[in-house]
DNA sequence: TTCAAATGATAGTATTACTATCTTTGCATC
DNA sequence: GATGCAAAGATAGTAATACTATCATTTGAA
């Protein structure tokens, strides 16, 4: 079994769909791997028309600008990870079984063996969103991406979790900050324990477990009170 | 009384000393005014230059390049703010009450009124570090930065907090990691309570004490277990 | 077969991110 | 008061970035 599971996208965030054409789906996976290689701040279109064998112009026709791209790969990885929390919560009875799946697919940079090859690489997304994924909201007009609902995946996905955290427990008063405070922490603990180790307690050459085991203390102590 | 506190910046930081000139001092603070007010892509030394008068190649010779700059402003309230943990920790015996005030002083953007008015604002750059902390080492140089020790002060301010940890709990493992990830929590909650409000349970309209309740029941809970 | 959409090729512009050089200013010292 | 020197000012120049525009060519769906 092979699945190829299409994830829509909204259309504010670019100017052709690249998901219909060769060409666009050249510039977003190879855009992906280009930037993971080069950084955000580095990679340019005419980087990127030069990788796939097209021209500057080309590139243009599908996205804005190169921030558009990225808000685009972002919000493409928060979707397939709501898909994800999805399916890996959707038998599960307990809220508390829920959490653990959720934090555990969050950290672990998995690659789905049953998707077809010609996906968007989700180990890729996993690492551009641990690299460069606050850029796509920090800027100054967050606002009005957020107005065209741009940053919509990503609080659909807090929202998910927010509603398994009061499933767990009713009478939390903070379910929104605690899930997003999980899914920017997950981040940024990996980034932290591979480019800074000494803000984490874990060791660069470690696998992630104590990542998750921090985080699982974090929220379920959070919860218990 | 009126204090004058001078901070000892890494001097790999700029080319030559902006706290020794006048220009250099305007740079600096007008820098952090500018970066605020249309934000760190848009700012370029060229529009620096011509708000305080002087050229670009003038703001050249100090820093080189406008990254150094955002690091040289983001460490500096790094520093700071470990200044003000250590006064306000400095008297206190109960190691709970220490990191009460620490997460207050982390939420909070306070003007201290005893500075003098010739110093770098302190609320300016606590919302600089809120807006714009994480770019300063989201990059693919973050290493060779590390090696030249940019990044101490944040380091140092989490090795700090992390030692009141072990002083409240000594048995807890995650110190590090709990330090740090109240030290980006108390920004990333506020720019999402500001421009993102549905990835928290706080509005944008009212003040930060529920912030502080957040962190508080997070960090304490997470102490007691 | 045709015709529109997608792509390729090329060029051009304003701005950014610098570097270089030369002149002027201010001010400490002799 | 003259001298010297560092900081700042003035000006210019370059390569790259971030686009926009135009026209020609390919291609695959009706």
């Amino acid at each position: 079994m092979e699945l190829e599971i299409k994830i829509k996208m909204n259309e504010k965030l670019f100017l052709r769909d690249p998901e219909e054409t060769a060409l666009g789906k050249k510039i977003v996976r190879q855009g992906l791997t280009l930037i993971n290689r080069i950084g955000f701040e580095e990679f340019t279109f005419r980087k990127l028309a030069a990788e796939i064998d097209t021209t500057e112009a080309g590139i243009y026709r599908y996205f804005e600008n190169k921030h558009r791209l990225l808000v685009y790969l972002t919000t493409w990885y928060w979707s397939w990870i709501e898909y994800k929390v999805d399916f890996h919560t959707n038998n599960v009875s307990s809220a508390e079984q829920k959490l653990r799946n959720i934090i555990r697919l969050l950290v672990v940079d998995a690659e789905s063996p049953l998707v077809g090859k010609d996906a968007i690489s989700e180990k890729e997304a996993h690492q551009l969103v641990v690299l460069e994924g606050s850029k796509a909201y920090l800027t100054r007009h967050v606002s009005k991406d957020n107005q065209d609902r741009l940053f919509k995946p990503y609080k659909d996905l807090c929202e998910r979790i927010a509603v398994i955290i009061q499933e767990y427990n009713a009478t939390y008063p903070f379910s929104h900050s605690l899930a997003s405070s999980l899914l920017e922490l997950s981040h940024n603990q990996k980034y932290f324990k591979d480019n800074l180790p000494s803000l984490t307690d874990f060791s660069t050459k470690e696998n992630d477990e104590k990542i998750i085991q921090f985080l699982d203390s974090l929220i379920f102590s959070a919860l218990k009170n």
